[in-house]
RNA sequence: GUCUUCGUAGCUCAGGAGGUAGAGCAAUUGACUCUUAAUCAAUGGGUCCAGGGUUCGAAUCCCUGCGAGGACACCA
């Protein structure tokens, strides 16, 4: 490995360290009895309550002026001003803890100090320091990131290097951290709200012999003692309806979800969603539960249903706009198209600009148009609800309207938000429409469902009348914290490798080529 | 997958009509006992993403590849 010029200095700084007996990576707890926080927010009103504290952080500035220094010193809430003077740390004449060490730490490292908080000459809280401790000594230089009255200067924005590196992101942009833990507040709000009214939180397979309760290409694995082919999941629908069966009336399940699809700023190639179903309900309570439990999260984080998205600012107050699919159409174009033949659709759709294939049937072809005409100008929360049946293959049809299914989605800020149903229960009906889906498969369709015998026989065993719900969780953090990109609400959004690896795993092809390890047949 | 922009010091960026590689911050050494983008002086630091081509000569022009951002397509 190559060292630059400067990490062969903080090496060599870490053996002077170690030669005068200071260990760089000491093992005891460091007793911390403050935040920086806590001191700026408390210091001026209770000022006897910081007269003896002990703090500890990362150094990030360094404004040495010989026999004092002020450092600045980052800890997870903020950053403190530390002073320090030479002749306090050195009482007697030998100096080196000062001149040989203090002075010598660099930016990165981190310590730990004891002292009083008092006020500089400038107007500065800060901490006047009898003692300190290196607890870990930074061996890479940080990139600097400037400050004044609110101008940043050169600022670290690289976004290969914020992605692949975000504890570096974090270090000296502390601000996103704000973005991370608003993710954590809205999904504690999301699971208090759904404890709240009695639904169970589970946990189902990840590995999966079949992939279902969703459109999508998944990821392909094998599992070798089973000898076995495993997908890893595209969606969890199909599990948590099988606990409906089961007889649970409310479950729901944070999942990651993997799609091995094209990626964007939209979409990340594992994601999270949180599904829920509950018994004897249908979509439109579900429409309801929806609206309530967003707005009490946009409460959560903003104190207020109003927050500015981009240059929108979008309300979660209650009621959202409800639109069945034709009403939206026919409000954005003036177009009524419910009466319209597939013929007709075709000529309409590659009117609005829709690409038309002939594979195209009634239902995707209206999909195509809402998709085209409608779903862009959605910009504050919107219902969009009764669905063509062809394109919801895990729905109930409508109770009155003939080829509609009981399906909703919540449309904001120009995106899908989550994607809800009367759950199909009907398990003649299922098969059917598996069935179809098989036939897409044949055509051609890479993301066409695969029939799953197990949940088909769960079906016929009986599954009460249930709502179900998928909600994507980066999608609503992406609005919830005005986000233009997945990779911001993610903490390691997925990358190309930096460099070439090899591609087979050592151990399956040593397992592949050995004849004792393959298959045997007796 | 297609189109497009970009890749130069640890970081942020100049240079780019081809002629020895630049700045600020950071680093090193020195000065400085209330600084805060600290200041002042001196010094060191480069596979100009990689490979090939054109040329007497390429960071610069051309081609290919790699990586990233954005837009489109697919999707949540």
């Amino acid at each position: 490995m190559e060292l630059s010029e400067q990490e062969i200095i903080r090496r060599k700084k870490l053996e002077d360290f170690i030669n005068l007996g200071i260990n760089p990576y000491p093992a005891e707890l460091y007793e911390v009895t403050v935040t920086s926080k806590e001191i700026r927010d408390n210091f001026k009103t209770s000022p006897e309550k910081f007269q003896d504290v002990s703090i500890a952080g990362r150094i990030m500035k360094q404004r040495i002026m010989g026999a004092v220094s002020f450092y600045e010193l980052q800890d997870a809430h903020g950053t403190i001003q530390i002073y320090a003077k030479r002749d306090e740390i050195c009482p007697t004449e030998d100096k080196t803890a000062y001149n040989q060490v203090f002075k010598k730490l660099d930016i990165g490292d981190i310590i730990g100090v004891k002292g009083f908080v008092f006020i500089t000459q400038m107007g500065e809280i800060s901490i006047h320091v009898k003692e300190f401790t290196l607890l870990c000594k930074s061996l890479r230089p940080l990139p600097i990131v400037k400050e004044k009255d609110g101008e940043v200067y050169d600022a670290f924005h690289d976004p290969e290097q914020r992605y692949r590196q975000r504890y570096l992101d974090l270090i000296v942009n502390p601000s996103i951290k704000e973005t991370f833990i608003k993710r954590t507040q809205l999904v504690n709000t999301i699971r208090n709200f759904l404890n709240e009214r009695g639904y169970l939180e589970v946990e189902t397979p990840i590995l999966q012999p079949l992939y279902g309760g969703a459109a999508a290409r998944p990821f392909k694995t094998f599992h070798n003692k089973l000898d076995t082919t495993l997908y890893l999941r595209i969606a969890n629908e199909l599990y948590l309806k099988r606990l409906i069966v089961g007889g649970f009336d409310g479950v729901y399940e944070f999942s990651k979800d993997f799609r091995n699809e094209g990626m964007s700023r939209f979409h990340n190639p594992e994601f999270t969603q949180m599904e829920l179903y509950v018994a004897y309900k249908d979509y439109e309570w579900m429409m309801n539960l929806v609206e309530e439990m967003v707005e009490t999260v946009a409460l959560a984080l903003h104190n207020t249903t109003k927050i500015q998205v981009g240059d929108n600012l979008i309300d979660f107050k209650r009621p959202w706009k409800r639109y069945t699919m034709y009403e939206a159409i026919e409000h954005f174009t003036g177009t009524d198209i419910s009466q319209m033949n597939e013929e007709e659709l075709k000529l309409f759709a590659k009117k609005v600009g829709v690409a038309v294939d002939n594979s195209m049937g009634k239902g995707k072809l209206i999909d195509e148009i809402f998709g085209e005409t409608c779903e862009a100008k959605l910009i504050q929360p919107t219902f969009i609800y009764d669905y063509p049946l062809e394109t919801s293959p895990l729905t109930k049809k409508h109770r009155s309207k003939p080829n509609i299914t009981e399906r909703f989605e919540a449309i904001c800020n120009g995106k899908e938000l989550c994607n809800a149903y009367s759950e199909l229960n009907d398990p003649i009906d299922q098969r059917r429409r598996f069935e179809e889906q098989l036939e897409l498969g044949k055509r051609g369709d890479t993301e066409s469902m695969v029939l799953d015998e197990d949940f088909l026989r769960a079906l016929e065993f009986g599954m009460p009348p249930t709502a179900g719900l998928g909600i994507g969780i980066d999608r609503l953090t992406m609005i919830m914290t005005n986000s233009p990109s997945i990779q911001d609400v993610l903490f390691f959004p997925q990358m190309r490798p930096e460099k070439k690896v090899e591609k087979e795993d050592t151990q399956d092809t040593q397992r592949k080529n050995n004849p004792l390890t393959q298959k045997r047949n007796f």
